[in-house]
Parts: C-alpha cells; sequence; structure tokens
DNA sequence: TGCTGATCATCAGTATACTGTCAATATGTC
DNA sequence: GACATATTGACAGTATACTGATGATCAGCA
C-alpha cells in the first residue's frame, strides 16, 4: 500500500481542508458568517449584476444544485436578491444588494489574508509554482467533474457542455 | 477584485473536486462503491487492526465526527467489523473483515489509476513537484485544521493534542 | 478511595457537494 | 405554429466536514 503522501488525492483534500479552516478563521475573526462558496457567489455576482444560477455555477466551478443552496443562505442574510429574469421566466436574475456590497468589501482583506496564511510554509516562488501546477491540473481534468468551469462570455451564452 | 486563478484557496477547492470525481468514476468503473474517505479507512484499519476511531482519525487526517459516520457506513456494507475495546470501555476497536480485504485489494488498482488521472496534465517532474509543495504547505498549516494529522505510535498511544 | 480533568464515542445542527429526477419554460426545426 | 429537445431551478437522497455539547469512562493525584 502506498503512503498517503504519494496520493495526489489525499494531499489535495488535506490542503483544501485547512484552505477552509483558515478561510473560516480569518472571516470570523474580521467579524464575517461568510463561507469560501459564499463569497465567491456573492464576489461573482457583484461582479455580474443579473447573472442566473447556472452562469453563476459555471463561473466559479460549483455544481448548480450546490449553488441553489448556498443562493438561498445569501438571499436570507439579505446579501442577495433573486428576482425572475425578464428575458428567461425559467432562470432567476441575481443581484447583490447594498449590505452585500458592504460585506464584500469589508471581508475582503480577510479573504486575501487567509489566502497568504494557507501558503505561509512556500516561498513565493514556491508559492507560484504550486499555482501553476494547480491550474495546469485542473484545466487537464477541469470536463471530468460534474461542475466544469465554464467561461461566460459577456452576453451571458454559455459554452455547450461536453460531457 | 483578484481573479479567482491567484487565489490558492479556490484551486484548492478545483483539485480537490476532480480528484474526488476521478476516484468516483475509477471505482464505479471497476465495480466498487466506495468513497476516498471509506477508501482512506479501510486500507488505515487494515494496516492497524484493533484501532480506535480518534487514533484513526489522526491517521488520516479527519475529523473525528466525520469518521463515525464513516465507520457507520463501513460497518453496514459489512467490510469493518466494531466491537468494544476489551482495554478501553470507552473505545471500539476497529478490525477488517474477509469482505473489507477483498474490497481493498480489488479496489487499489482502480485506485492507483485515479491518482495517475488526476495529475495527466503534468510530467512527472511537476507531479513530484506538485506533491512536495502540497506537503510542504499542509506541514505548515497541519494545526490550523480541526483534524491535523497525527503520527500513531506502534503502541497506540497517540501525540497530545496542542489546542 | 474519592475527586478532577482528560479522553472516546456520539448527537444535534449547519453547510457543502454530488446523483438523479421533475415541472416549467425556451429554442430550433419543420 | 406545433413539436422534439434542451435548459433552468427545484427536490429527494446520500456522504462528507465542521462546531459545540454530552454521557461514559479512564488516569492521575490528594
Amino acid at each position: 500500500m502506498k503512503d498517503n503522501n504519494e496520493m495526489p488525492g489525499h494531499l489535495a483534500r488535506r490542503f483544501q481542508q485547512i484552505a477552509v479552516a483558515v478561510f473560516h478563521s480569518q472571516a470570523e475573526a474580521a467579524g464575517y458568517d461568510l463561507t469560501p462558496v459564499q463569497y465567491a457567489a456573492l464576489a461573482a455576482i457583484s461582479a455580474n449584476p443579473g447573472l442566473d444560477q447556472v452562469t453563476l455555477a459555471g463561473m466559479i466551478a460549483y455544481d448548480r444544485t450546490t449553488i441553489g443552496g448556498v443562493v438561498d443562505r445569501l438571499v436570507q442574510k439579505g446579501l442577495l436578491e433573486r428576482t425572475a429574469s425578464v428575458k428567461d421566466r425559467r432562470a432567476r436574475a441575481l443581484r447583490i444588494t447594498e449590505e452585500g456590497r458592504q460585506t464584500l468589501t469589508g471581508i475582503t482583506p480577510a479573504v486575501e489574508a487567509a489566502q497568504r496564511l494557507m501558503i505561509q510554509g512556500l516561498s513565493d516562488d514556491e508559492a507560484n509554482e504550486l499555482m501553476r501546477l494547480l491550474r495546469k491540473a485542473i484545466a487537464a481534468g477541469n470536463e471530468l467533474s460534474r461542475a466544469p468551469l465554464r467561461e461566460a462570455d459577456a452576453k451571458g451564452g454559455q459554452a455547450k457542455a461536453g460531457r
């Protein structure tokens, strides 16, 4: 049996586990109660007002079922607004609220601190190399997960699913 | 706002997401219904018969609450045996069953294939470097998560929790 | 021996993540 | 314009993961 430390899968899980823990502790220390997903969703919607859920899911590479619950909780917290889309009655247009915008602005330093903390053991060069290798591995495996990253073009159309 | 691709936390989640998807598809293709955690737990118990749950959690760096559910499901599937420990009546001694051993043997090629697949975009050198950097970052952040890795010494004693 | 603090397993509660399915609605084609 | 097909959002179900609490038990010590 191979050592766990030789298994990319095990290392991936451990690193992500630490990343999430660091995110939580930094966010909490700054006085916010946002999870990593919630932050990513909020930031994406802030940058793309009127987004629908499927496009949002594609932009941050989450499953659309998962995003439903995430958006629910953000709406409940008053950070997001979900209204029926005018152009497509199946879709819901997502918009950030004023409170959401304040939260996003306020939490950003904590998020950036967390990103630095989770690679505190690496030099700058090593951190850059780690990110390069992760990006490369992810690009090669993008289509292997149910929630691949989708480039959203400006007009809201999505790339066809290549499943 | 920084690009997601510059955020170690985002990359970590994406990579792990792909890793889990690859594990599942390989395991399923081989005819097994085991999750990554379940596999890790089964392998650890196979190598250390009579393990209790807390020590197991420390060995594979999972939260002890999570491990409870994982062990439950493995017992239900008939792959594990959970008996009261003789030496410590609080603890449960975990042992792999014959069926569990067969499952472990049978699934191992699929697990190894999955480990290769999730880094298919990298050269051997790059894969080794990625694993080295992940190990380094993890070592520096080990104590930051609720479920740090604990070296179990041979006699079943654990390192003292440093919380 | 009796007490105190630590440890093991479990429970309740919350939030991801995924598979699979379904109703409502769009869209492309004839 | 009717229809086959695809898409959006939702739901049910399963499995991680975590926080915080509790009961049972153990180990060290007065």
